[in-house]
DNA sequence: ATGCATGAGTG
DNA sequence: ACTCATGCATA
């Protein structure tokens, strides 16, 4: 255990550059933490049930941070940032703590996966994945009680799991990308892994594959203005106008399909094979000791898709109806809350979980059915996984992040004024889609940008097609059946 | 919770 | 120039 001590002071730089530092090396303060607390356990070799484990999570400002010890046991000799073998994303797991030469247990209970997940709020196969990873690097680099400095494990990495791996050149951009985001933030954003997101990546359904996002510019100032370049979520869509609520879009258009490419199963690599049970579902375990009093108490039987079903589930496969929708919002919301999550958290959790950030805007109008249908069907899936994780793994209920500044140079917010507002309204009912040369003669008159008035209308248009038309409930109708003009959008000529 | 805005796709 | 998915900023 003395090996954490010495560990206390080795650099985070050294470790992320990957130089060849031993122990004597520095860490920052985060890191550093981390292992101070790490040898207060006393070792039970032989306890092997107990999988001694160190899980640990930032809190903003450096403050919180909770860490979970796994039934007693345990000394912790390294814990570096190791990238997921599989995914490549250490700035979202940054430290998933690890290894215990003594104990090298190549395979944790089920209990300490998701524990660790829920901590984390990552997939129990990320943490998986990520202790197998450690634990073959300690197996292969050293002997029981050697200790690996931090950068040797790095290496051990390369050559353990991804010899050639396409990613390596992406690996020192990521990690300091997750530095600077930490260092500013006071943790980890999860949004930049992106850039070096391998379409092969099992993390990548179908559909996500396409939400890449693109390599960011922001974080490399060290300062932090972030602000991720829109996914581009945007699949061939045949035009399938959701039409009215109710009607469900039969053909999925690659948004509801095909997708779902179990992350948890694929424990992308195994230490000595031993590993292999997926985090969230894996088989009978007898789990219940180390598990959190109240961890279970969660599912209630209600909601038939949400939390029951464990070995399959579909709810998501297939497109679901507007009624489907709209229960599963309801029932959604109602979980998140009782479940202590914000919004915004959710938002972040989905990053983390699958690498789609989303604002606390989304999940509302998620919940609010404020989408448009073929936003809701895509959205859907990667909610109802979260609460999956969210409702097997409960506990405490530590908020998450927020993903914070924005140094932007977004346009200021023009507000328009009522008076002007019952206008644009007026017109909008008149002719939903004026022309140029309409909305021109409009923001002349109303004294307002052209670009104004022209967003005016593109925002009040998307409006009407959400599902849910601030007049009727989702009952009936859906939008598009507003008033008048129909047919023509470019003929209304009244100005 | 929402209003105004941005940007990738599209045609 | 529009549609869509999203989100900052704000009410």
């Amino acid at each position: 255990m003395g090996l954490a001590c010495s560990l206390e002071r080795v650099k985070a730089s050294e470790v992320l550059m990957g130089s060849e530092r031993s122990q004597s090396a520095q860490l920052q303060p985060r890191w550093q933490w981390i292992l101070s607390s790490a040898h207060t356990v006393p070792s039970r070799a032989s306890d092997t049930s107990s999988a001694p484990l160190f899980a640990r999570r930032f809190g903003e400002d450096g403050g919180r941070m909770w860490e979970r010890m796994w039934r007693g046991t345990a000394l912790h000799d390294h814990i570096t940032p190791q990238p997921d073998p599989v995914d490549q994303r250490y700035d979202t797991l940054p430290v998933l703590l690890l290894a215990t030469p003594s104990l090298l247990v190549a395979w944790l209970p089920e209990a300490a996966v998701l524990e660790i997940s829920r901590s984390l709020l990552v997939g129990a196969g990320f943490v998986t994945r990520m202790w197998g990873s450690a634990a073959s690097m300690a197996t292969a680099a050293s002997s029981p009680y050697t200790l690996l400095s931090p950068s040797s494990m790095i290496h051990a990495d390369s050559q353990a799991m991804q010899p050639a791996s396409p990613y390596r050149g992406h690996q020192k951009l990521l990690q300091s990308d997750y530095l600077q985001s930490v260092q500013s933030n006071g943790h980890p954003l999860a949004h930049q892994w992106a850039s070096s997101l391998p379409e092969g990546s099992p993390w990548s359904t179908s559909m996500e594959q396409q939400d890449i996002k693109p390599g960011r510019e922001d974080l490399q100032l060290g300062i932090i203005h972030h602000r991720s370049p829109h996914v581009a979520h945007h699949s061939p869509h045949h035009n399938n106008h959701p039409g009215a609520w109710g009607t469900p879009v039969s053909h999925n258009s690659s948004i509801t399909s095909g997708q779902q490419i179990n992350i948890y199963s694929q424990a992308g690599f195994t230490v000595n094979g031993m590993l292999d049970h997926g985090g969230l579902t894996p088989p009978p375990n007898p789990q219940g000791q180390g598990m959190h009093p109240g961890l279970r108490d969660t599912l209630s039987p209600e909601h038939s898709e949400l939390g029951g079903h464990h070995c399959h589930d579909h709810s998501d496969e297939e497109t679901p109806t507007s009624d489907e929708l709209e229960h599963f919002a309801k029932q959604f919301k109602q979980r998140r809350i009782k479940l202590g999550f914000t919004q915004a958290d959710v938002g972040l959790a989905l990053g983390t979980l699958y690498g789609n950030v989303f604002s606390q805007t989304t999940i509302c109008r998620f919940e609010a059915l404020q989408l448009s249908f073929k936003n809701m069907c895509k959205l859907k899936p990667l909610l109802n996984k979260w609460l999956e994780e969210a409702d097997s793994s409960t506990g405490s209920s530590s908020s998450i992040d927020k993903i914070a500044a924005q140094g932007r140079k977004r346009k200021k917010r023009t507000s328009i004024e009522v008076s002007v507002k019952g206008v644009l309204e007026t017109h909008f009912l008149k002719c939903p889609k004026p022309s140029a040369q309409e909305i021109t003669s409009l923001a002349d008159t109303l004294q307002l940008e052209k670009e104004v008035v022209r967003v005016w209308f593109c925002n009040r248009r998307q409006k009407e097609k959400r599902m849910t038309p601030p007049g009727e409930p989702p009952p009936h109708e859906g939008p598009y059946s507003h008033s008048g003009s129909a047919g023509d959008a470019s003929s209304c000529h009244d100005l």
